[in-house]
DNA sequence: CGAAAATTACGTGTTACCACGTATTTCATA
DNA sequence: TATGAAATACGTGGTAACACGTAATTTTCG
C-alpha cells in the first residue's frame, strides 16, 4: 500500500450531505476524484477512476451502494467500498461479509470519525464503526432463530406479515387451512413467542424487514 | 420588511449536513450568525441573537426543532422558524398553524430549494415544500376518521396499538370486557375498517404515530 | 437405501375478535 | 331542564387464532 494520499470519490442523494462531505473532504486535503448524486453516476465514477475508496450512500436513486458493491466485486474492482447511511440498516452485517466492503459509518457520527475511517481503510483495515457492531450481536441472536424456520415456515411467515388470514394463506399455497395452522404453531414455539392472541402477527410485523 | 439580507442561524445534529448546509449558506452570501448542533445550542442562538430565520432539525438532542418554536412564540420571538428533515412527518401540518412556522423543507431537496425557502420567508410568506403539500391531502383525510372518535375510544385504539387485548385493555381501564368490545367495534365502523379478524390490530399498528 | 427432517393434515378445545342489537347511566349544553 | 352524545354493560352468534396432540406422506441427505 503506497503511502500517496487516496483517491476517493463520494456519492449521496443528498445534496446537503453531498456537499458537506465533499467540502470536508476537500478541506482535510483528500484526493477527491469526483462526487455523484445517485447510483449511477456514482458507478461509472468508479469504473471510470478506480478510486482508493468509494464512499457511497445506501439509499440512492437507479443504484444503491449495495447494488454497487456487488458489480464492482463481479468485474473485480478493487476499490474500497464504505457505506455511509442514516439508517442502521440491520441487515447489513451479512452482505458486509459476503461483498467487498470495508467500512459502514452512520451519518451522524462527527466527522473526525469519517477521517478516521479513511484512513483505516487505507490501510487496507475495514472500519466499522462501534454502534454497528452493538446491533450486529442483536441481529445475530433474532437470526438464529429465524434460521431454524423451514422454508415453508418462512413462507408462511411472510405472507402472515402482509395481513393474511390463514384461510387466504391455505388456498393461495394450495394447502389445507389445518396445514397453515399447524405450521404457526410451530413458529410460534421455534421463535420463542409469548402465547398472546395475536403475537405472532405482531412479531411478523415488527420483523417483516427482515422476511425479504 | 428591509431588504438587507437576513440573518440567520441554523442547527442539525448530524455533523455532515450542519457542514453542508452552513458552507451553502455562506457561499450563497448569507448573514449566518451561527449554528448548532443540538436544541439548546440552537434555542440559546435564537434567544441571544433574536435572527431573522432560523432553521432547525426536527430531532436533535436535548430539544427538538418544534419545542424550540413553541418556546420561542410563548416568549414572542419573532424569528420565522423553517423546518427540516428527512422524514416526511405526518403529525406536522398541524402544529404548523399553531406555532409560528415559516417553513418545512426536506434535506433531499435541492440546495435551489433552501435558497428559495429562504427568500420566501424573508418575504414574510411561508414555504412548504410540494411533497409536504401532498402529505397533508392525505393525512387530512385519515384525521378526520380519527376526530370522530370519542376520547375513550381514542384511548382504546392507543391500547390496542400497544398490543394489549381486550381483557387487559378492561382490566386497565377499570371497564367491562364487554365495553371495550363495544368500543372497538364502534372504532372499527367510524374508522370504515375492512372487517377482517385482526384489521383493527392491522390499523392500529400502521397509524401508531398518529396516536400520540 | 435408510434415518431424519419437513410437509401435509386432522381432532379437540380454549380464547379472542367482530357484528349487531339493546339498555342504562353520566354529562355537557342548548 | 331537557335533549343528545358518550360511556358503560350485556346477549347472542359467528369466525379466527392458538395449544397440544397424532399421524401419513414426501424430501433430503448421510
Amino acid at each position: 500500500m503506497t503511502k500517496t494520499t487516496p483517491s476517493i470519490i463520494i456519492a449521496d442523494d443528498h445534496p446537503l450531505l453531498l456537499k458537506g462531505l465533499s467540502d470536508f473532504l476537500i478541506e482535510k486535503g483528500f484526493n477527491l476524484l469526483g462526487s455523484g448524486k445517485d447510483g449511477r453516476e456514482a458507478y461509472n465514477l468508479i469504473i471510470q477512476n478506480e478510486p482508493d475508496i468509494a464512499i457511497l450512500d445506501i439509499q440512492m436513486p437507479y443504484m444503491s451502494g449495495l447494488e454497487i458493491a456487488q458489480k464492482c466485486k463481479s468485474i473485480d474492482i478493487e476499490t474500497k467500498i464504505v457505506l455511509i447511511t442514516l439508517h442502521k440498516e440491520k441487515e447489513l452485517y451479512q452482505k458486509a461479509q459476503e461483498l467487498n466492503l470495508f467500512g459502514y459509518i452512520l451519518k451522524e457520527f462527527a466527522l473526525e470519525e469519517i477521517e478516521n475511517c479513511i484512513k483505516t481503510v487505507t490501510d487496507g483495515v475495514p472500519f466499522f464503526s462501534e454502534k454497528i457492531k452493538e446491533l450486529i450481536g442483536v441481529v445475530l441472536m433474532e437470526d438464529n432463530d429465524l434460521k431454524t424456520l423451514t422454508p415453508s415456515e418462512k413462507k408462511i411467515l411472510k405472507l402472515i406479515a402482509q395481513d393474511k388470514t390463514n384461510k387466504e394463506i391455505a388456498s393461495q399455497l394450495f394447502i389445507s387451512y389445518r396445514t397453515v395452522e399447524k405450521h404457526r404453531s410451530n413458529i410460534i414455539t421455534k421463535l420463542n413467542i409469548e402465547p398472546k392472541t395475536n403475537s405472532l402477527l405482531i412479531w411478523a410485523k415488527e420483523h417483516h424487514e427482515k422476511l425479504l
